[in-house]
DNA sequence: CGGCAGGTTGAGCGGATTCAAATACAGTGG
DNA sequence: CCACTGTATTTGAATCCGCTCAACCTGCCG
């Protein structure tokens, strides 16, 4: 079974064996384990290396004055953690594990030099960082224009096909623990308002939940209210062989 | 007087003249007009050359099926369009003129080799990248965690300090003529509130409105009503030189 | 002068929040 | 095994921020 770091990126390419040796390489480094509510980076650190996440679940994080708290983005297993430290100085947010959460560091060095390079790994690592971008982009219109059961929808679906890519998601359920707090802070909702259109989901059949992990009952139905449209995810294998596989434009 | 994108790269590092003159060069080659709601670049195109914005102003948006708009990000002189061109195979998302604008057409082939480079170019345009993503991020803490008010007065001291950085904002004012139904959508907001919030801004001697031009009338009070923090911005020049001109950091 | 886009104002509504309390649940230690 | 504890989920009721709908005003341009 491949790495979850180069499965995501097989969305985007096809890697020659060498390749994936290479990134195998890459990530089977030192490994570090986070205990739930650790800071994998804190805001205003700086580290040398980055982190790419093995297994578990980490968000990215900023706490306001005040103490509210937002989420900008959930990290699952194959994404990257902070590419930004290649040329700034400081994180400007937090990341943090929301469950036992294992990261792989991998050079500073190797990773810039990788992304430097006219190959299919640096295509690879800037797509990342340009559906970064997409996601952010698509989670701006989520909080700007979409209602709390759209947002949520939207935010559900989007992680289903994530989870997809990294093939997490037998039988369309993948395990997700994040409590209502937590999603209400990544969806700009209050916790109460969040449970209340959870609840409403469920009645409707979409998705269901048994203790940790989320099922999607009824995926279409869920993609139709989060008016889900995927082309952010740039699922478009670019070098795509020979029917091999799975396209991977099929998962969304 | 040096051309806008140099300005903006240079609140990041320090160009040497010979780098100088070559982004002169490079963005001296086509110039492109655009009239007030066309498209610089469509949702879904596809280009191999990509645009820099040299006057005007303009927006990332997108539009929903059942017409809903969301602008995500504002561009103004020195922002690069669509940097994305270099891997995705089309645009997710519009970007379009809100002014007469001009752009600048930027071999795709160049910017790709200066984006592989070791040199100061090279990480000033990673810079340019990592600081959208931190722009998106401050967008979403915005709609998820701010009201309106707060909301509001964090675009317009962003912008500010953006003006700033292209020496675009004399005396704390800077041309920003976008109707409110814009800002509506750049915020999550109607029409309507946005208006009313508009005009609470200016009771409190906070801004002031004279046809296109947005004077901030007391910056350190609409930065405290915004709760701004400028680090996202990564205004902290790595190689600053010796104490000549403005510290970048002086600007939010 | 008329037309039109943008800005302003008012009134009523509703989605989401707030506060508060009740319930379920998992872990821990006696 | 159960009482105890802290955390997460659920429910209710009152409130409010922001929305909707609709009218009116203003400035600009043909």
């Amino acid at each position: 079974m491949p790495n979850p770091w180069t499965l995501k990126m097989e969305m985007f390419t096809v890697f020659s064996d060498e390749e994936k040796q290479r990134l195998d390489k890459l990530i089977s480094g030192k490994a570090l384990h986070h205990a739930p509510r650790e800071d994998i980076i804190s805001d205003g650190a700086h580290s040398a290396d980055c982190h790419v996440v093995l297994s578990g679940l980490a968000c990215r994080y900023k706490i306001l004055r005040d103490g509210r708290r937002q989420i900008m983005a959930f990290l699952i297993p194959g994404d990257l953690c902070d590419a930004e430290i290649f040329v700034l100085k400081v994180m400007d947010h937090g990341v943090a594990a929301m469950t036992p959460t294992t990261t792989a560091l991998v050079s500073g060095a190797a990773m810039k030099q990788m992304l430097r390079e006219t190959s299919n790994l640096g295509e690879a690592l800037w797509w990342g960082t340009m559906t970064d971008l997409g996601v952010l982009r698509e989670r701006i219109i989520d909080h700007g224009r979409r209602n709390a059961k759209e947002r949520i929808a939207h935010l559900l679906y989007e992680m289903l096909v994530r989870y997809r890519m990294v093939q997490l998601a037998p039988d369309d359920s993948f395990d997700f623990p994040i409590t209502q707090t937590d999603l209400a802070d990544a969806t700009g909702l209050t916790p109460v308002h969040a449970n209340r259109t959870l609840q409403k989901l469920r009645a409707e059949g979409l998705i269901e939940k048994n203790g940790r992990v989320i099922k999607v009952t009824d995926a279409e139905g869920l993609k139709k209210v989060a008016q889900f449209s995927g082309e952010y995810l740039h699922l478009d294998r670019v070098h795509g062989g020979a029917g091999i596989g799975q396209r991977a434009g099929d998962l969304v």
